[in-house]
RNA sequence: GCCGGGAUGGGGUAGCGGUGCAUCCUUGGGGACUGUGGAUCCCCGGACCCGGGUUCAAAUCCCGGUCCCGGCCCCA
């Protein structure tokens, strides 16, 4: 048998249902906050990612050449492809405010949150340089979080590179890159791993201590804070979920420009759930005009593991009917029941099959059906259904012209 | 790319050099019954990841590969 490609996924009926559900919440939240949906190609040319990207993300493409020998690359993330559209529509009345949920790729090796194909929501908002746009993009990740029931298990943390090279400037001037390293991985590092790297990179510990725990922001006067407070104060006020100002936010972006921002479970014991900031200067970079934007990326992955590690990753009942046809009449007769069942929106399953109504009933039941129209030769003389209750195994008999009355039950 | 740990029917498992057809549960398919039986009864499928090697003998030991789980790098 062909196997499956390494770290590609099959998604069985019981999990897509799922899946669907949770990608309909984060897209209906997007739209509760005014951005609107786009779409876009899967492959691009491969220069769309080798200006900006760096060398990193190019080794973790899928790339490969087209049959006329262009080099062309499955897209392993958005951010390009959206400064592209904007840069390419002059007349787009700014603030954009858009989303997407797309596939994406990257060659690298699977691990716990992390495969070759997933998914990811992109909600980005483009042409405002304000706090305002930076708070609401947050507001909106939060929101999601909260909707998908996670709200309580997870939280923000903001940052702004802005103000940590400020800071680094003042403190430990000239080891920018040093500090980003060590305040990255600190979750990661050993408390002999952070004091060797310390030391060898010539790092006041008490200092960088001080980045940790935010104790370097006192008595700061610096208008990138004020900026910071006031999103920290919005989002809370916005959607009531934990905002933490935390410096160990740095994210490894290149082209993060301001606020920069992440969500994780309260224990930090998986990868971020989400990940974003300010980058206001990507699209100029791409051949656009001058454009400030701000958004964040959301990967089904490392969500699917906390959804699953608070037991949030449930099937919800089907809702629906399934018809079984009991005799021949019944089988005439059921073609048009459930015409006039779907024909009233309710989700008709018809049986396709020659079985008897034991067998009938014992696949309705593991499909999960609450309830089963049962057809024969008195519903049919009668041009009525008879719907039993899966649970409670009684049965009512109904005129079909009156099935309308039975939606209420049935939703 | 690197480092650990794994891999036995669809799912979960037992066996860990030779003992009767690789165990048990579950699941799947078919049939009997034919207005209630998601029941009952009967029948049938289905596995040692792949390739080498050691051995009289390999699911079992060794080597390589593949995939899975986790970690590193990196996180767009």
């Amino acid at each position: 048998m062909v196997e499956r490609l390494k770290g590609f996924r099959d998604f069985y009926p019981e999990e897509q249902e799922i899946r669907s559900e949770i990608f309909a919440t984060m897209k209906e939240s997007c739209r509760q906050f005014g951005f609107k949906e786009i779409d876009a190609p899967s492959v691009e040319s491969i220069e769309l990612f080798a200006n900006k990207s760096g060398m990193e993300i190019m080794n973790q493409m899928f790339s490969f050449k087209d049959k006329g020998g262009r080099d062309i690359t499955l897209i392993p993330e958005f951010t390009p492809t959206l400064s592209r559209m904007v840069a390419s529509r002059k007349d787009l009345v700014k603030p954009l405010k858009w989303f997407s949920v797309e596939k994406f790729w990257r060659y690298e090796e699977p691990q716990s949150g992390r495969l070759r194909e997933f998914y990811q929501l992109n909600a980005d908002i483009l042409g405002s340089e304000s706090f305002f746009a930076d708070a609401e993009v947050i507001s909106l990740g939060g929101y999601i979080l909260k909707k998908l029931g996670v709200g309580d298990v997870t939280k923000l943390r903001v940052s702004s590179r802005i103000l940590i090279d400020r800071l680094i400037e003042r403190n430990l001037p000239g080891k920018r890159d040093e500090v980003y390293y060590i305040l990255d991985r600190w979750s990661k590092l050993t408390e002999e791993e952070r004091e060797a790297y310390a030391t060898e990179k010539s790092l006041n510990m008490e200092t960088i201590m001080s980045f940790v725990n935010g104790k370097i922001l006192e008595g700061v006067s610096d208008p990138e804070l004020d900026r910071l407070y006031k999103i920290r104060d919005y989002v809370i006020s916005s959607v009531g979920m934990e905002v933490d100002i935390d410096l160990k936010i740095v994210r490894g972006i290149a082209y993060y420009t301001g606020c920069v921002f992440e969500a994780s479970d309260r224990e930090e014991k998986q990868r971020s759930i989400l990940g974003g900031g300010r980058y206001d200067n990507v699209i100029a970079q791409l051949g656009g005009d001058q454009t400030p934007a701000t958004g964040f990326a959301m990967g089904d992955a490392v969500l699917e593991n906390i959804l699953k590690a608070n037991g949030l990753w449930t099937q919800r009942r089907e809702i629906g009917v399934f018809v079984a046809p009991i005799d021949q009449a019944g089988r005439d007769y059921a073609v048009r029941a459930a015409s006039v069942l779907r024909n009233l929106g309710l989700k008709v399953d018809l049986n396709v099959t020659d079985r008897g109504i034991s067998k009938q009933l014992d696949y309705a039941a593991k499909m999960g059906y609450q309830y089963v129209v049962v057809l024969g030769e008195n519903e049919a003389r009668k041009q009525s259904i008879s719907l039993k209750n899966m649970g409670t195994g009684s049965q009512t008999e109904v005129e079909l012209e009156k099935a309308g009355e039975l939606i209420s039950l049935l939703k």
